[in-house]
DNA sequence: GTAGATGTTCCAAATAATGGAACTTAGTTT
DNA sequence: AAACTAAGTTCCATTATTTGGAACATCTAC
């Protein structure tokens, strides 16, 4: 189980079971609900209730089913805005797209997995909450290696006890101990590649954002397929990369909230 | 006061703390969340903890302040895809800007406001302050009204009941009065104008977006600025912007959730 | 009509939330 | 450098809320 102990009471408890209708990623009925929750029945259904009302879930009447509701919309925006990289990074990865004409991809590290919160895409128009908010595994992905290989011991005992360690292809690494003896070589570089570790096909180069003090707060990837390029053509793209992974760092670094007043 | 009563116990009013936390769009210091919060100082710290130990806020300890959690960008991420019109929606808006070559928003109303969900633009420069979570009052834009004037007479009175009628320009329904003697006219016309209601300079024509049983679920608009374009140009693209919507409604109306088993 | 499953309500017991006040730390003034 | 002030944190007996087993209601299928 990657679940932590929590220890937060009724909140706790009423945030577990939003987590456990996002999972399904569709409407879901009570029953559906019930056989995997810990909860009792009663229990269950005032907490489903409570979030309902609160317009944390919406509930079809017709239907008689849940699905997960428009305040956590309106909620995520402000999130986006204020607490992610997305806003202060845009700008240099709107520099790096130019640069490279790959997809790239800004995350962060939430809960011990990598969470999306912006990407460009040379291509195709995307819309960003569409995509951004998106979560994959860290152990197999560039942007989940660099930002663990550079986490304080701490930090990083909590997040590779979240792991579940998937091997999601031949080249996934299927322990801890794999994973941490990559890292040596991932500092040592400055990036770390993703070598089809999540998916066939798919390969990618990425970079930690650093603060100034030494603390990693993110990464920023550059993936494409192995049918356009290679792990070589992706190293080309270092340079740029980790110029765009400072600059994000020194203006997260110095970046001050609007004073109060 | 535009605040329902509240009748959720614990879970609600640490729900109500995180949108007190949201409103600021800032980090924010302890002590001014306990300034405007009406919870004491000790019930207000051990909420801000729960919350934060969550990941439904962030709390930077160097400057001590908090932020909007990471966690809400993942549950949204589920929100948006599963219960929000933008997925089904989608194609429509493409073919709908192809058409009419300007500013498209998707909204659905959250909490008596307009939620945007999704957003398509032609140009760069016309930037509205609109993009995907983004909130507006439903009086004043032609997305709000187009939904208003559609709804069932308690859930509009609900909805009339949260307005604060806030006059952003000369043009603002000031009370609720002047809001509902629109109404006759747009479901008349079946569509809704904003006539600079919200932003001085910014003009749109709205449709409701209703399911075959007559409900309103949300609605879409074409927004433009009135240096490039009049009233009168909006309504030429009226019967597109009703086919669009026709198109989205049906598609609500038959979309089912795929089949538990 | 009946069986079975699903969804809803009740209420006394168990538990968790509450908040006034005391305490600690950080920042400022005399 | 002591005294003051404001901000943030902890404590704990009291209070209020959550809890969940079980009964009840409703729907579905045969």
């Amino acid at each position: 189980m990657a679940q932590t102990v929590k220890k937060d009471g009724t909140v706790g408890k009423a945030l577990e079971i939003l987590d456990l209708v996002a999972t399904f990623n569709r409407p879901v009925r009570f029953s559906e609900l019930l056989s995997i929750s810990e909860q009792p029945k009663a229990t269950l259904y005032r907490f489903l209730q409570t979030l309902t009302n609160q317009g944390m879930l919406s509930y079809d009447e017709d239907r008689q089913v849940y699905s997960m509701g428009l305040r956590l919309v309106r909620l995520a925006h402000s999130a986006w805005q204020s607490a992610s990289l997305a806003p202060l990074a845009s700008e240099m990865l709107d520099i790096l797209e130019e640069e490279v004409g790959e997809t790239i991809h800004l995350a962060q590290m939430e809960n011990g997995q990598v969470l999306f919160v912006d990407k460009r895409r040379s291509s195709v128009l995307f819309e960003t909450l569409a995509q951004a908010g998106r979560i994959a595994p860290a152990h197999c992905t560039g942007v989940g290696k660099a930002i663990l290989a550079f986490m304080a011991p701490e930090r990083l005992e909590r997040a590779l006890k979240q792991q579940a360690f998937v091997p999601y292809t031949a080249s996934t690494h299927k322990d801890r101990e794999s994973l941490i003896a990559e890292f040596d070589t991932i500092r040592a570089e400055g990036v770390a590649f993703d070598r089809e570790e999540h998916e066939r096909g798919i390969i990618s180069i990425a970079a930690p954002i650093l603060l100034n003090n030494g603390k990693v707060v993110g990464s920023v990837s550059i993936a494409t397929t192995t049918s356009r390029h290679s792990l070589k053509d992706l190293e080309t793209f270092k340079p740029q990369l980790l110029q765009a992974t400072k600059a994000i760092g020194d203006a997260a670094t110095t970046w001050q909230f609007p004073s109060p007043k």
